[in-house]
DNA sequence: AAGCACACCTGCTAGC
DNA sequence: TGCTAGCAGGTGTGCT
């Protein structure tokens, strides 16, 4: 990257923008790889570091020709050279960039309180059992799902889209999983992520969401229960009920999921 | 010390 | 028609 724009105020928090801006100069970005909800590109020509990106809820990373028209909360721009430049794009200015550096796993040093990645191959179920219900009295198993220390990369709809094909409810205690239930959670988790992944991802009626090229991901069409208080149980036809869980729409059949 | 409430923020929608 | 209140949620912080 030869320009860097920091246009937005909240987008670079982490580090002075000078720090962040710095770190970008003249580098070229790398491998693209991911560690929970967070974007890790690694920066070609520096030593072990990355430009991380997390969209939070309403973020977009966009890819375009310079002399497109910049799109309304434009924060930051990337010029990328032969006439293109990346942008990220957030209106409520939760999501974030920064630079940082990889440990020997590859993981930048600022995530290294985070859990496994939900998809990562060396995750058992009998490890998801262990890291589910280990010290937990009275947490609820959503509220454990959401915890990025716990199993990093489950948000609050993917969450309830595992939770229904697990048949769990998510307002039961976490501790109370058995081990032939986390084998099913493990199961639903990874079945889920995959598929959302291969479907480009869940873009909601807000159309927030959307790939590099401005593309809306597929699989909101597939959501089983998530945003669909009051339909039938695809299962047993029982209306899906909507309740707050830690302060997050959570959407469940109260007949099948126990 | 685990677990909770809340702040952050804007766009959209429901309701008057 | 035009306004406003309410809602959406990931994560960091601060409180109990």
């Amino acid at each position: 990257m030869q320009r860097i724009e920091v246009t937005g105020r909240r987008s670079v928090r982490r580090q002075p923008v000078e720090e962040f801006a710095a770190a970008l100069q003249g580098r070229t970005l790398g491998v693209v790889g991911r560690h929970g909800k967070f974007l890790v590109i690694a920066l070609d020509g520096s030593q072990n570091e990355a430009l991380v990106i997390h969209l939070r809820m309403s973020g977009q990373v966009r890819l375009s020709a310079s002399l497109d028209g910049r799109p309304k909360h434009t924060h930051v721009v990337l010029g990328l050279g032969g006439g293109s430049e990346m942008r990220f794009v957030d209106p409520r200015t939760f999501g974030e960039l920064f630079v940082d550096r990889l440990d020997v796993d590859g993981r930048p040093v600022s995530l290294q309180a985070m859990g496994p990645d939900a998809l990562d191959p060396r995750l058992s179920a009998a490890m998801l059992h262990n890291r589910i219900t280990a010290g937990r009295r009275s947490l609820g198993l959503k509220p454990a799902l959401l915890d990025q220390r716990v199993l990093a990369g489950v948000g609050n709809l993917y969450a309830d889209e595992a939770l229904f094909a697990a048949a769990l409810r998510p307002d039961r205690r976490a501790a109370s999983l058995t081990a032939r239930q986390s084998v099913m959670l493990h199961r639903s988790l990874r079945r889920i992520l995959r598929a959302a992944i291969a479907a480009r991802g869940s873009s909601l009626a807000d159309a927030a969401y959307v790939d590099t090229l401005g593309l809306p991901g597929g699989y909101a069409a597939r959501h089983q229960v998530y945003a669909r208080a009051d339909h039938p149980c695809p299962r047993c036809a029982t209306p899906i009920l909507r309740i707050v869980v830690a302060a997050r729409g959570t959407h469940f059949c109260p007949s099948c999921q126990t």
